[in-house]
DNA sequence: CGCCTTTGACCGGCGC
DNA sequence: GCGCCGGTCAAAGGCG
């Protein structure tokens, strides 16, 4: 845990021409950078959904998103080992900084919008290679959910996403006097976890992370909108996991997060999930919370979850 | 009474 | 082997 962080504050020196943050991830690999993720549908990158889609549910949830504007990328998906590989076409380096410069330079997180996602699944794959020495009971142990994460600003840690969370810790975060939660999705059939933590250089922005898929529908979107539940739900799975729900991370973050992406994004083709339609669902959230773009440089050094996402970011700035 | 949060203890991984 | 750290457990208490 250690070494990956140092290695990623590394990373994260803005004086790195080169962003070798995928060195953590492997060499095939090092060309992966955040551009991957950026959110900028004028520049041909990933939007929101994709961002979501790409991370949590693979190639399906790609199907079924409507062609953005000018995308300029390619997502291709590893079937063998339903990892997402995630393959640009083209360096989207002005996906993020473009709308910052605009709206006053690339410090200007005020008034952008970001939603990066972890590449989580890269790092492990690259950690287990590292670690293939001591595999031993860590797959019956506790395999890891994909996971994919995002940062908003908001005034409360936890957000509203439709779904019912349990806290079932809080751990202190190192170097951070915000603590880090920890949530656990109270289906009992489900095993969604999701960490929120706040970020040490600025507080209004929480940064969630959710870990695993929905093996239920959303109870609060059930109500507000029981037309999403008649939705093609293989379209969302990601053929990975059996019983996979719709969009299970998808409408965790969707609920909140892409419903105001999709306010801030100027798609011809607004994505609509069903839930999404619910503004039940994104009341309370909406209100708190204003999804930020571009991160000040000072996330950058931020530690804990928060650097799971910020290389990406930082890169996407250079 | 059921559900949730709080919080200290515990466990396992990892670096030194 | 030791200590640190992230993540989880579970008892206790609060709240509606």
């Amino acid at each position: 845990m250690e070494s990956k962080r140092s290695v990623k504050v590394e990373d994260l020196n803005p004086s790195s021409s080169s962003f070798s943050d995928h060195n953590l991830v492997g060499g095939n690999n090092s060309h992966r950078g955040l551009e991957d993720y950026s959110v900028d549908g004028e520049n041909g990158s990933l939007g929101f959904m994709e961002l979501l889609g790409v991370q949590a549910f693979g190639p399906s949830v790609l199907d079924m998103l409507p062609v953005l504007p000018n995308q300029n990328r390619t997502c291709t998906v590893d079937q063998d080992s339903s990892e997402v590989v995630n393959t640009p076409a083209t360096p989207i380096l002005s996906s993020i900084s473009s709308e910052s410069s605009g709206a006053g330079g690339p410090n200007d997180e005020q008034t952008k919008e970001v939603l990066d996602e972890v590449d989580e699944e890269e790092e492990e794959q690259k950690q287990k290679t590292k670690k293939q020495l001591k595999p031993k009971n860590m797959s019956q142990k506790r395999q890891r959910e994909q996971r994919f994460a995002f940062m908003t600003r908001s005034e409360v840690d936890h957000l509203e996403d439709g779904y019912r969370w349990r806290k079932y810790g809080q751990k202190a975060v190192k170097n951070s006097p915000f603590p880090r939660s920890y949530y656990r999705c109270t289906n009992a059939s489900c095993s969604v976890k999701k960490r929120i933590e706040r970020c040490l250089y600025d507080p209004t922005i929480v940064m969630t992370t959710y870990e695993g898929q929905h093996t239920h529908p959303s109870p609060l979107m059930s109500r507000a909108n029981p037309a999403a539940e008649l939705m093609p739900r293989s379209k969302f799975s990601t053929g990975e996991s059996a019983a996979i729900f719709v969009p299970s991370p998808l409408q965790m973050s969707l609920s909140s997060a892409a419903a105001e992406y999709q306010v801030h994004c100027n798609y011809s083709t607004p994505l609509n999930f069903g839930f999404m339609g619910s503004t039940n669902i994104n009341s309370a959230a909406s209100a708190h919370q204003k999804r930020i773009c571009t991160p000040p440089s000072a996330l950058i050094t931020d530690y804990g979850l928060l650097q799971d996402i910020v290389p990406s970011i930082v890169r996407k700035e250079e």
